[in-house]
Parts: structure tokens; sequence; C-alpha cells
DNA sequence: ACGAAGATGAAAATTATTTCCTGCTTCTTT
DNA sequence: AAAGAAGCAGGAAATAATTTTCATCTTCGT
């Protein structure tokens, strides 16, 4: 009912119009030749602002050129498009979504809109470099061993702390059998209770973290299996581990605590955690 | 020489003011559960049939849907865009782009590469839909908060809490006097010594964990500033705060702890912390 | 149940777009 | 080179689209 009648009214809703050639600049370019002067100072600005002229108005862009409305509707029109705003709306489809500048680094003079741009731009980048360095045949494994764990502990010290946290909730909700240790102390102490069908992930950023080596270390001493989660594959932690989890945050200029490495951090135990609900389900032997 | 007086104003025409990226598919499904019944109307078309949208006027549109245009109107702005017009033409933009969205589901028959790169896409999406529904107003805002506390509680509970703990670590290394707290009794007791001049910072992806409600609200009685990270507009805990910050990520079909939401939480407080540290070295007035 | 806040649509006001008309230029033809 | 034809350009009127205003109605919280 209401698409039926809505749309029938008017003469000028015609949906289907110009299949054809919906491509404005490459049509400017093709009748460009064609064109009257006016309407040719039309076409040059076009090509060259077309990023502005779709939030112009006529009035707007015959100001800015210093012709008449009139032209531009008939250079709209001589294109082969209704009017104006269907040649805008196809000019801003051709345009697409701008991307511009995305990887530009932090600038103190940006308004906020594009601090929060530029950092979340940065966040998206260090998952994109995760997804380069972390192995998936690592996450299997880990999976694995988190299928058959008997408990499975969590390790973390400061900001990593919060990723332990968050790991823990997850899991719990998967169904596994964990707890999370954020204290120095006594996460060794738990390390050495752990057994030969336990699981130890230990998270570091730097893998540099003197209390997370030394659990970990215990870990394996006591024969736990050991993972670690940690963006340096050559660190003291990572030499603890059976498994490295491997994130890629780039290096921050600004502080070791800021930037996406807590970001990335999530994301890899997210992965685990997806993974380890899909093979839950599913009998195992895929994969 | 007849270049000069109409550009001053005319080209400036409108930079597209609206804050974040230009994609107002996803800034629809971020505030879809906040409009009101008529608008949601609309919202449901357009994403339904944004194709057809893009050439449509206003009346059309309103006559399609059997509302009235105002609400057309109305429902742009409430958006964010200037007007209806402004809406189309960054719709058509957001068309125009091949590789939109891409909510690839996942599948138990993937191989553990896929899934990893699936699960990775998704926090990216979720992130890219934060950037959306983020208002930077509301960053800033926040980020006055933070540069004139005289202390900063960070309050969560489960998960939320160690995405506090990772606030916690990183604003302690900006040198902002704070205090962390995941444990809902205390977390009250600690609401109730908050002064005016403090911050009070609550976070729970869907804004309905009692404990942190109620300790918002304790924090609101004594005129602390308070700000909530959800992502859930219209939540208990977003009506208990000054400010909110808002998080895109979607619902995800698995389990509730599941899913980027933490990824997204991350995401907006590594913006405070980096434009807090922004803010601190450069003197005032700015943006 | 009552009042306040908010939602809705009708119509008015504003703004944008298109058409129409006129004067002008340019090109062609002689 | 001059006259006519063709068609271009701009102003203004006509039309259409958009936004605002305002009165009414609904809904939610108390």
């Amino acid at each position: 009912m209401g698409r039926a009648n809505g749309m029938g009214e008017t003469e000028t809703s015609s949906p289907p119009h110009t299949f054809g050639l919906p491509i404005p600049l490459v049509r400017i370019r093709g009748v460009f030749d064609t064109l009257p002067r006016s309407e040719r100072k039309v076409a040059d600005y076009v090509l060259d602002h077309a990023d502005e002229v779709i939030y112009s108005s006529v009035t707007d862009l015959a100001q800015a050129l210093e012709v008449s409305e009139s032209t531009v509707v008939r250079f709209c029109q001589r294109l082969g498009y209704q009017g104006y705003p269907e040649f805008k709306i196809l000019l801003a489809r051709d345009l697409g979504t701008p991307f511009r500048d995305t990887y530009d680094t932090l600038d103190p003079q940006d308004d906020v809109a594009t601090i929060v741009r530029k950092t979340f731009q940065m966040s998206i980048q260090a998952v994109n470099d995760t997804l380069a360095v972390l192995n998936p045949d690592s996450v299997r494994e880990v999976v694995n061993l988190l299928l058959s764990a008997h408990h499975v502990f969590l390790f973390g010290c400061g900001g990593s702390g919060g990723s332990a946290q968050i790991a823990y909730q997850k899991m719990l909700r998967l169904g596994l059998p964990c707890s999370v240790c954020t204290d120095p102390h006594t996460q060794t102490l738990l390390a050495g209770m752990a057994s030969k069908q336990d699981v130890v992930i230990g998270i570091s950023y730097s893998g540099n973290n003197e209390d997370i080596v030394r659990t970990m270390r215990v870990a394996l001493e006591r024969q736990a299996k050991t993972v670690a989660i940690t963006n340096y594959p050559i660190s003291p932690l990572a030499k603890m581990a059976n498994v490295v989890l491997l994130t890629g945050a780039a290096e921050t200029p600004l502080v070791s605590e800021s930037g996406p490495s807590r970001v990335v951090q999530l994301a890899v135990i997210d992965v685990l955690c997806t993974y380890y609900l899909l093979r839950q389900r599913t009998p195992d032997g895929l994969s």
C-alpha cells in the first residue's frame, strides 16, 4: 500500500531514470568540448571541486561561478539529468565516502572530531596489524588447550590486568572453569598450584613484566600449558610460553599506556572465545 | 578580477559539519532505539530502501510512509544533519562506496584463519560504528571535566570492570588523580565521598547494571560530575550521567560478554586519554 | 489520575529549482 | 560586410521542495 500510492503521485519522483550513465564526472569530460562558454565554466568547477559541489545549492554554485542559476540547471540537463538535485546525488554516489587523511598523526591543532577520528583509526590499524601477525594455528592450538583444560588461569598486571579481567568474564560465560589474578604475589602462588591439565595465560604488552614472567616460569615448571599474549615475540614472556599469541600494536609516541595496545589484546581474547564457542558447539575434528 | 568577491561566503557553502564519519546508515542503527515511533518508521524505510530514498524528495518519502514531512526532516536533524538534502547526499556517498559494512557472519565450517579474520573485522566494524555515534563535543566536555577534576573515580562491574581497570592505569600515567573500584558495595561508598569537583565515570555496556546505576545516582546526589560510557543512550545509566559517551557495538548473536563491546569501550577511553594529553600539553583555548 | 515533556501533523514561511522570456552574441550565407 | 538564423545567457516569474512554527495529542513519570 504504502509504496504504490506514494511513488506514482508526482512525475518528479520517477525512480529508475538515467540507468545508462550515472557517472557524472565521466560524462562531463565526455561532453566538455561541446559545451558553451558558461557551462564549460560550470564543468571546470565541478571537476575541480566535486566534493564541495555536492553540498552546494544551485544558487551557491551560480554565485561562486558568477553565472546564472539557469545556466547551472541547463548544464545538468544537457548532461542528461533531470535537474540539479539529481545531478548532485549521482555525483555524490560517484565520489564515495572520503577516507582521505586516515593515516596521519595527531596534531594538537586538530579539533576534537579529528582527534577522535585519528585515534580510532589507530585502533583499527592496530587490529589490522594484529590480524597480520597473529598466527591462526596458534589460535587453534590454544583453543584446543582450552577445550581440554581442567582449569584456566588468567594473569596480567597493570593495564593487562584489565584485559585479563575481561577475558575472565568472557570465559566464565562460556562455561570455562577459570580464575583471574592481577596481584603479582598471589599470581605466583596460584601458578604453583597449577597442574599438567591446566592452562595458564599470561598477558603483557611488552612481555617484560617481571611478575608475569616469574609466574609463567613457575607454571612451566609445574608443566602446566602456558600461553602468552604479547606484542613481542622474543620477549622473556614469550620464551616462557608453549604458545604465543602475538598482537601487532605499533609503538605509540605518546605514553606507554596510551594507544591501542589493550584494544588488540581484547581482539585476540575475543577470537579465542569466539572460536572456543564454535568448537564447543560442533563436535571436534573440524578445521 | 571578478573572482574575488563571490568567494568568501559562497565557496564555503557547507563543509559537512557533521561529526565523525558521514555514514548515515550506521548512525541510524546507532540511534534507532532512541527514536520515537514515527521516526523509527522513517529509519526502517531508509535502511531498507536507501537506494530509492536518495532519489526521493521529502514529500515523496513522507507520502510513501504516511507520515508528515516534518517528521522526516526532524529525523534527519536528530541524526545530526542540517536537513534532508544533506542527509540524502551523505546517504548517496555511503551507498556509492563499494565495500560497505561487511557484516560477515560466522560459520562453524570456517577454518581458523577465517574465524580470526571475521572476528577482527567485527571489532573494526564496531570501532567504525562507534566513531559514527560518539559525539566529539561530549569527548571535549569530559576532557574539560578531567582537566579540572580534583579526583576521578572509575567504576565498572564484570567485564566493564576490566575496562575501568585499564582506564585507571592509563589515567594514572597521565598524572590524573584517580581511583578504580570494581566492587559494587565499595563503589557506592566511594561515590558517597565524591565532591562537586570530582568526576565519576561509570562504565556499562548495557547501561542497565544496577550497581553502577546506584553508584552513579549517589555520585549525582553528591553533585559530582558524572560520565557514562555505554552502548545505550536511553539506558538508566545514561540518565544518571551529565555526559554520555556512546559506543556503537552491534549486538552479537553469540553471548552477551562476547563480541567487541569491550574493544569499543577501550577505544573511547583511549580517545579520552589522548585528547587529555594533548590538551594538557597545549595551553587552553583551542578547538 | 495529573502534569510535564515530548511527539506529531497541518499549514505557513522560507528557500531552492526550473521555466519562460528577452536581449545579446556568434556564426552562416550571400 | 551585412542580414538573418541559431542558440546562449541572464533576470524574473512560476513552481516545487524544505524547514519552521504552532496547536493538538500522546506518553511517561509521579
